[in-house]
Order: structure tokens, then sequence, then C-alpha cells
RNA sequence: UCCUCGGUAGCUCAAUUGGCAGAGCGCUCGGCUGUUAACCGAAUGGUUGUAGGUUCAAGUCCUACCCGGGGAGCCA
């Protein structure tokens, strides 16, 4: 007898397997009893009439919910099944009965009861798929780099200085003398494409920013790419290639999951399926005057702003080039106009913010001496940093994602807690 | 840090003008042979966030604090 995965439940129709899961939830009608099995692979029913085996019929209708055990019996289809089948049970190993209840209930809790929770929530409901989802966007932010020759590498995660400025960082001890856990790998990359010529890394960033929305945490997993001699132009066409391929290979590999959650996925493919929109930002703002907003040349946008930038595109779409002021000092400036950077923010729809920030990065080392200056940082922790345009400097552009960000959109769910396994806010770091 | 809403049973929430602390769910028991957060019946379950104040009387009013939700700023 085979053992198998819930996932693979289909393909062994009519035959007798084992199943290692635990008890999901389970109904009783008397004389018949449903065990909803779980497995982390999917769920599965299983079915007992009390005539085809009392002692089982006792034994199963009294375990709690999350017991963990082996159960053995027959696959049989049966189209009232999401999976198309179903488990005819014969026999059921204990591993472990729970004396307490399981604290996640089947129905509506509050977020901050959940998060207290969160190494019991995770077995729940729409947290499986929405992980697993998760695992298909790493995998596939991977694949496109690789396809396309880029070289993955890492940056630091202790570092001694900051890429904009040291108020969000968080400061540690390191053998004495001030460290802080990086909030961007970017100006390494920087280095790292001047070795390598086009690279991308994902690894952790930090910021301890007090924010409270639904769209930030303080430890996020950023995905970021650096490439020589890529000018403004090409960076855009690369990170809409990669969202595009993304959301894609997602849909395509997960499209079981996405049904679960109940996610548009015509939606989702509409607002994929065409190239990307792209607006000035003065436009922007015009664009948002007119669409009733109150902002003026020079704002930042906030959540509201770049809501209604998604709903008038209806996809994503890239804000270029910047106010000088708004961006930080490492952006090249417009060589047509050195009031903006040749910089841009990338909105996805439905509200979901903004996904990547990207730009051309400054080349000349007068340039970036001067725009240290100006941005009021010393030059002297940032030398090696200016070292990369001493030595055959090369016009080069990246950018860096929040591909907690990306998942949100793509599984439609509301709040960036819940697409991170153990996510990290202001007020929590428990679990 | 600021704005805003909230904290009552294990969970989700009611409680009229300040006047006996309530329901659903979960757990337990009983019933039901196709249930889908099953359903029906019964039973169980309380330091009303903490401290102080007003009052004959406070879940309800006042003050301070603690904790949580949503949002802002900032960003991915």
């Amino acid at each position: 007898m085979p053992t198998i995965t819930i996932s693979e439940a289909h393909q062994h129709i009519g035959q007798q397997v084992t199943l290692q899961g635990w008890l999901y939830n389970k109904r009783s009608s008397g004389k018949i009893l449903f065990l909803q099995i779980r497995d982390g692979s999917g769920v599965i029913q299983a079915v007992l009439g009390v005539s085809d085996n009392p002692d089982l019929f006792e034994k199963a209708s009294q375990l709690p919910r999350e017991t963990s055990f082996i159960v053995h019996g027959r696959l049989k289809e049966d189209h009232r099944s999401s999976i198309g089948c179903e488990l005819l049970l014969e026999d059921l190993e204990i591993l472990h009965q729970p004396t307490e209840d399981f604290p996640i209930e089947l129905k509506e809790q509050t977020p901050g009861f959940l998060m207290d929770h969160r190494h019991l929530w995770i077995r729940t409901g729409r947290q499986v798929p929405v992980l697993r989802i998760r695992d298909a966007a790493f995998r596939a932010f991977r694949e496109f780099f690789y396809q396309r020759g880029f070289v993955a590498t890492e940056a630091p995660i202790l570092t001694g200085t900051s890429v904009e400025g040291t108020t969000t960082l968080f400061e540690l001890d390191y053998f004495g003398v001030p460290a802080y856990l990086g909030q961007s790998g970017q100006l390494y990359l920087e280095a790292t494409a001047m070795a390598l010529g086009r690279v991308y890394w994902i690894g952790p960033a930090f910021r301890a920013e007090k924010s409270k929305t639904r769209k930030h945490v303080t430890e996020f997993w950023i995905a970021e790419a650096e490439m020589a001699f890529y000018d403004h132009k090409a960076n855009l066409e690369l990170q809409e290639d990669l969202v595009r391929f993304i959301v894609t290979t997602v849909i395509e590999e997960k499209a079981a999951e996405l049904k679960e959650l109940e996610r548009d996925v015509d939606l989702l493919r509409r607002e994929v399926a065409e190239p990307f929109a792209h607006i000035d930002y003065g436009e922007a703002v015009t664009l948002l005057q007119e669409l009733g907003h109150e902002v003026s040349f020079g704002d930042d946008f906030g959540a509201p702003q770049e809501a209604a930038l998604g709903d008038h595109f209806k996809r994503p779409v890239f804000i270029e080039r910047f106010p000088v002021e708004m961006k930080p000092f490492y952006m090249k400036r417009d060589p047509s106009d050195p009031s903006r950077v040749l910089a841009a923010d990338l909105i996805a729809p439905e509200g979901y913010g903004e996904i990547i920030g990207g730009s051309q990065r400054v080349d000349s080392e007068a340039d970036l001496v001067a725009q240290l200056k100006q941005a009021g940082l010393a030059v002297e922790p940032y030398q090696w940093y200016v070292d990369l345009r001493k030595y055959g400097s090369v016009p080069h552009s990246g950018f860096g994602m929040g591909l907690a960000r990306v998942i949100t959109w793509i599984t439609g769910v509301s709040h960036i807690r819940e697409v991170i396994p153990f996510p990290r806010q202001i007020n929590r770091l428990y679990p």
C-alpha cells in the first residue's frame, strides 16, 4: 500500500493508499463520519459508516482537531469533492492526540488573536495556499534571472553604512562599533555588477520604520537586480518582463490555490496581458488633480493616490522621472532635465501600491560626490561606493522589488502579514 | 510619533437613560447514514484590559496608563 500525499490522491483512484496528516475538521451524521484530513499538500475527506467498522467508527469519532495520524483506505472517485476523490477509511493509527482545544477556529477571528497564534494559524484556511503561492513566486523570480544569464549573488546583512540615512536602521553592537541590519543590498549589488555584469539576489532587508499599514513590515525579503550597461529604458523593460513572468508563472503553476483563494484570475491575467502603463511624474500629478486629489508638484504619493493611478490604468503603471528632491542620492539625473532623476516606481493595480522602485544609477564620480553632499551625507563611509565610479565606470541600472507585495497582489489578500510565514511588525516579535 | 476605532466567557460579539452579565461558536453529553465553518437538543463557561474617581448603584460616566485593529508619515 503506497504512502502518498493528498495532492497525489487523484492519481491513485481505486487503489488502497496510506496518508499521513492531521485532522482538520470532522462532521458526523450519527451513522456516517466525515474526517477532513490535511497534510500540507491539500485536504481530503475520509468517509466511514458505522456499519463498516464499529470500533474504528468509535475511535475516529472522538478525535479532536489537529490529531496527527496515519490513515489507510481506498480512494474513490467523487464528483462532489473539490479534488475529485475521497478516502474510504479502513484503518487509522494515532500519532499524537491533543489534550487541549486547537485555538484556531474555523470561523472569523480577530487579527490580533490570529497573529498571537501565527505558528498555528498557518495550518488553516487560506494560509496554506498563500504560502504555497509564495513558494512559486520566489521560484519564478529566480527562474527569470537564471534564464537570462544573471548571476545570483548576496549582499551583506550586517553593514556599517546606510543606504538612505540612519533613522530607519536597526542598530546593533558589532564588537564595540555600531553596525546596522541592512535595509537594501543595492549598493553592494552595484559593486558586484561591476564584477559579474548582471546580478540579482533575494534576501532579508530591515527597516525600523514605525509603519502600521497593510503594506509594511520591519523585516522582508527584498528582490533586487543590478545591471551593468543598462540604461533607464532597459531597466524598465526588464522589470516589466519580470513582473509579467512571475504573475503568469504563478497563475499557471498554482491554479488550484488561486481558485481556493477565490482570486479573480482572469482579472489578474488581463492586468499583465498588455504593456504596462507609463506616466511622467508631472503628468501623474496633473492626472491626480483631475481625479480630485489634492496633490501638488513635489508631493510624494500616498496610498490613496497610488490606488487611484492603479484604478485609472487597470494594470501596473510606471511613474517616471521624479523630482530630484524626492529621491535618494544615488540616482542619475535626467540629462534633458537635471531637476529630475531617471527613476521609476512601479505601482500595482487594485490598490496594492508600489511594488518596485528602481533607477539608473549615477555613474560619474564628480556627480556622485556632489549628490552625496547635497543629501547631507559624508563621503568617507561611501568611499568604496565612490570607487566604483573611479575605475571604469559604466552606465548601470537596477531596482528593488518587494516580492511580498507582489504576492499580496497575486493572492488578493488584504494584508502583507498574511503572505509572510512569521511577519515582523512594529509591535510583533512573537511568535 | 500622530489620527481613529476598540478591549465583556476559550473564540466572535450583544447588554436600552447608570439599575439582576447575555447570545452564537468551540469543548462535553445526547440525537441524526452524504456532511461541507453540517444540523437539532442539553450542559459548561465571567476579576467586563489595569489603577483610581463620581454615584445608593458603573460593562456603561470621568482621569491616567496598558494592549490591539485600521490609517498617516516613510518606503519595497
